[in-house]
DNA sequence: GAAGTAGTACGAGTTTTTTCGAACAGGCGA
DNA sequence: TCGCCTGTTCGAAAAAACTCGTACTACTTC
């Protein structure tokens, strides 16, 4: 990993409302993003089924909370399932517009598309940050 | 239809925060609503699923528009689609937590749960509401 | 180059969802 | 009682989503 301490001392406030989720400036060695959808292309109705499966929605949320926001190997995750089958949720979300994944060397790191969905969607990603899972 | 225009007249202010969607108060010869989940059950990613259909965002943001969200029957909203298809996505809302259900006679009506959805995941019913669907 | 690592792609099996016809239930009015 | 009307239930077919093993790619390190 990548310095993700020293890059979550000082996070910027998002644009526009203040918002609890810190977002942080683009750095130049930043790879560009995998295929997603425009902002304005993001859909209510994929999102909503993007953030209909209990793993998915774990991901989501321990991306806006546990990690100051930034991105994430899968591997990160540590989920007990297959990979090919983490591999079909994260791309789920991207292209939902959920996410955003970047390719760093070997690994693929996702981030949630803070501003993106508070600009489509505000107070979405309140719900999912504060999503209690099914207790079994 | 029963008196829609009149009840939709003066409607009171949800309890708590003010919100742009009025409710209304009981009647006294209002059936039993059909089987729901409680509003504590009403769980997140339930919901998401069955706002992730575009029939039933449809369906969802016309009781909270088109009519003041009082409750209609399957029936006036219109769809060139088969009875049973239709019985099929009001069941969905209903077991989610979305809408509630009441037989009048011969006809079952459905609103929105507004002051439960309201209350479980402030904000929601404002992105349906907001909702375009998506151009053909 | 060989090995190790992070994750993808494909495809099959399974499950869930969706769609829709056909038959049914039950209230209401003539 | 006989239709008519609103909507349900059942069942089957079709479509979509999920799971997961296997094989593969690509980068890093030795």
């Amino acid at each position: 990993m990548t310095g993700t301490k020293a890059r979550a001392a000082r996070p910027d406030a998002t644009s526009g409302a203040a918002h609890r989720f810190a977002t942080f400036p683009a750095r130049p060695d930043t790879p560009e993003p995998l295929d997603e959808p425009a902002r304005d292309d993001i859909r209510l109705e994929q999102v909503m089924a993007a953030l209909s499966d209990p793993l998915r929605l774990t991901i989501v949320q321990r991306l806006l909370l546990e990690a100051e926001a930034f991105d994430h190997t899968c591997g990160w995750f540590g989920f007990d399932r297959p990979k090919s089958s983490l591999t079909h949720h994260f791309k789920v979300l991207r292209e939902a517009g959920v996410t955003r994944q970047r390719q760093y060397g070997l690994e693929r790191r996702s981030q949630v598309r803070i501003e993106d969905l508070e600009e489509r969607f505000p107070g979405l990603l309140d719900l999912v940050a504060d999503w209690e899972p099914q207790e079994i």
